[in-house]
DNA sequence: CAATACTGGAGACCACCACTATCCAGAACA
DNA sequence: TGTTCTGGATAGTGGTGGTCTCCAGTATTG
């Protein structure tokens, strides 16, 4: 499969292709001669991979290479899949602090949240952070989010993310794309199908 | 206030303001001489939304102009309280095809599975379309998306939506309002959310 | 009083990002 | 043989969210 071939097969202009190429977001096609190169199906599935975390995802260039690159290596393990997860979408200078390191702990919102929720997790955990800094912007923008809303959205959220796990294939290498890919891709889907639910139930009341 | 204590008070540079105020995001303050002008507390509340909705919700400049005016227009009644929301965040060009109009109503995945779950919702709603891009986008990525997991995903959305729902106030304006900005800034909520419970989850299980 | 700091307004400027366009010598195909 | 295509390199584009500089004029301070 010839470059332009690729293009057709994707819907992806040949210069963008190049540029992937240059990025080092997608590898090189086999060197048939030092002007022709050629692709495979791998190839494809690459760059429909490359165009969903970008444009549905949202995801930059950069972040982009770093997704791909934890989700093709053959990782070191489940045992950090959420780790590698983590790594992979934050800055790359994310370093996620092993529980066993005792450091100072912020006191926030949501950190004491959490812990009257009884949820076990990472208290150093970075997204944390971002959780504290969306609820924040809910009190700056004057958007009253009680705890009690929150106690509702976090019983959906358990749902939501009991079907994830669930989800979650045996071998390694799977368990990491479909994590990685997971946590990147059904935010997008969430989203749409929160504002279908408010609508039915709209509608439902007659309002 | 002058614009360098607006400055310090919401901690925005006083050039950033003054883009703001030439962007139409930000109205003029009350004009004392011809250089001077005084700045309220409306206008720290003001910053402070704007803020909210450009860093956490991720919005445009421009769209944040489109939920601004939404939001402090007195609006047209409770009527249309969840159009209004869709004629904010969407292109200025997009409107709301109402439901007596027939029109072809194209086939895709998302509307098929919405009619098998029973929801009501508009059949032409352009949010539909975000749900099949979304949707799309997980396949194309190859990340296995059944209807089963959708299922359970509706199950926890619908928990939220009704927490939403629940807190919308009676007056108009204030529905509008926290319309507009729960569509905006809750999303930023609940995506860390669901990564902590994703992770609560998995420590539970000792896995 | 004078020196300094600050004002609103305007336009130019900037960095970043995801492409996109152009050019090239050489290779492949018709 | 000529046209099309290749990889590689470099430069340019359009949009976005600010930021810088300048200005004449006003407020504050010593």
């Amino acid at each position: 499969m010839k470059i332009s071939e690729l293009s057709t097969a994707t819907d992806v202009p040949v210069a963008t292709l190049k540029y992937y190429l240059r990025e080092d977001l997608l590898p090189a096609g086999e060197q048939l001669s030092r002007t022709s190169a050629a692709y495979g199906e791998e190839h494809v599935e690459r760059v429909r991979l490359i165009r969903a975390l970008t444009s549905v995802g949202g995801l930059s260039v950069a972040t982009t290479r770093r997704v791909l690159e934890v989700i093709t290596q053959p990782g070191a393990g489940r045992v950090d899949v959420l780790g590698a997860a983590q790594r992979a979408l934050l800055g790359e200078d994310a370093v996620v602090v092993p529980p066993c390191v005792d450091r100072e702990v912020p006191p926030s919102r949501a950190r004491s949240w959490l812990t009257d929720m009884g949820w076990q997790v990472h208290p150093l955990d970075p997204v944390i952070d971002d959780l504290d800094a969306a609820w924040d912007a809910c009190e700056a923008a004057g958007l009253g989010l009680d705890e009690e809303r929150m106690t509702a959205y976090a019983d959906g959220v358990l749902r939501i993310a009991r079907a994830d796990v669930d989800s979650v294939p045996q071998d390694p290498a799977a368990a990491v794309r479909q994590v990685v890919l997971g946590t990147v891709l059904v935010d997008p889907v969430l989203a749409p199908l929160r504002r279908l639910a408010q609508q039915h139930l709209t509608v439902g009341e007659g309002g």
